[in-house]
DNA sequence: GCTTGTTTAAAACAGGTGTTTGAAAATATA
DNA sequence: TATATTTTCAAACACCTGTTTTAAACAAGC
């Protein structure tokens, strides 16, 4: 019932193994056999320190969460009074990063990226929490491209061309290793597609304010 | 081994179902009970129609496959000698009604989609079949606007962005009704959706020529 | 009629899933 | 040291998955 030590060794582990597993395969296709044997943890132990296999992605959710926007915060070196473009090229390039790096807390950034495009029952926790904050980041700051009220349909449709770049950029993998064996829009050319998608996004945005 | 009939009635109902719930849960967590219930069909009868459930996904996509290129054509009413904005604005609307339109054969193109975001056995079909002729025919178009070799890797990165905002507006669906209940980026805006995203690419592509 | 080939039906099978059990081991507490 | 508490472990449980079996129903040809 109640879940002891906040810092059992095989706790920890079990969770740096789930963020792992969750955000390679899946919340649904991830099995606590595969997270415990990686973690060299007892199966039960999961049950002792988690409750269930739910309470498990939702303490890695909560834990790895902080961490992932510690690390690539998505207002990442943008200054108050910055020019909107400039703020717009940091908020794609973070955003870019946090789902796209390699090694340690990109997990969550993946794990996300994978809610967004087929959601699990933990998928209302994370719109509140961690979702709208960041959409109204990115709103913001289309609004003041654009010169409208951030309330503005137009703006929340621009908004979105700008994030679907980035995501499918992510998630684009698949497909053009076998279009273009040798061709790589991998993790190593986050600076190349960060410039691209701002350009892009940018000029798209201008104009509509122009018309 | 040899399936007879091609068109036995509950072969063909097996089908019908299988391709409806495919699209809506995904290869692997679609059930070939769930499939045969929506059937009225025996569970054995997927064995003796389609070998096993690999045999009835393959038999799913070949078949609707072909249905659903006839009915949303990529090229749909694009003469040769049109501009290519033009071209650019159908491509995009093309797209679009195919995997979010309502009704019969738009489960290929939503079952599409969902193997571009996570790939199973099949997709390597998929690419050489129909992923590959259908992007070249963007890149042509994209390549057209900006002048440059359809070869050239920015070429495809425009590309890219364009397939990646209408992927987005596609299952952007569970994120927008929380954001902004009572908004909506359904079937019924396909026109309003298609306008936007044509305007958005046409501007980010056309500064990119200039340059 | 009978016989042959084809299609359906109920039940069982083998394997994988999350979860629970109950007793050991380890650790802390007195 | 002796006792109580916390943590691990192997095994089993109940359920769901795709698949197979075996027999029955059906249809067509003679």
């Amino acid at each position: 019932m109640n879940y002891k030590k906040e810092n059992s060794k095989t706790r920890t582990a079990i969770m740096e193994a789930a963020g792992k597993v969750f955000a390679e395969e899946g919340y649904p296709k991830a099995t606590v056999r595969d997270i415990c044997r990686q973690a060299g943890a007892n199966i039960a132990a999961i049950n002792y320190h988690f409750g269930d296999k739910k309470g498990l992605y939702l303490a890695v959710l909560k834990h790895y969460q902080g961490e992932s926007f510690e690390t690539y915060p998505p207002d990442l070196g943008i200054k108050e009074n910055e020019k909107p473009d400039e703020k717009l090229r940091k908020y794609i390039r973070s955003f870019l990063t946090r789902i796209m790096d390699e090694g340690h807390p990109a997990w969550f950034g993946r794990l996300l990226a994978r809610e967004f495009t087929d959601p699990t029952w933990a998928f209302d926790i994370l719109v509140e929490e961690t979702i709208r904050p960041h959409f109204n980041m990115l709103t913001d700051i289309v609004s003041a491209i654009l010169g409208k009220s951030s309330k503005d349909r137009i703006v929340r449709m621009n908004a979105m061309s700008v994030i679907g770049q980035c995501l499918y950029f992510h998630h684009s993998h698949p497909v053009i290793s076998r279009l273009y064996p040798g061709e790589n829009f991998g993790p190593q050319q986050i600076e190349e597609i960060t410039n691209h998608i701002t350009r892009f996004s940018l000029r798209g945005l201008l104009k509509e304010k122009a018309k």
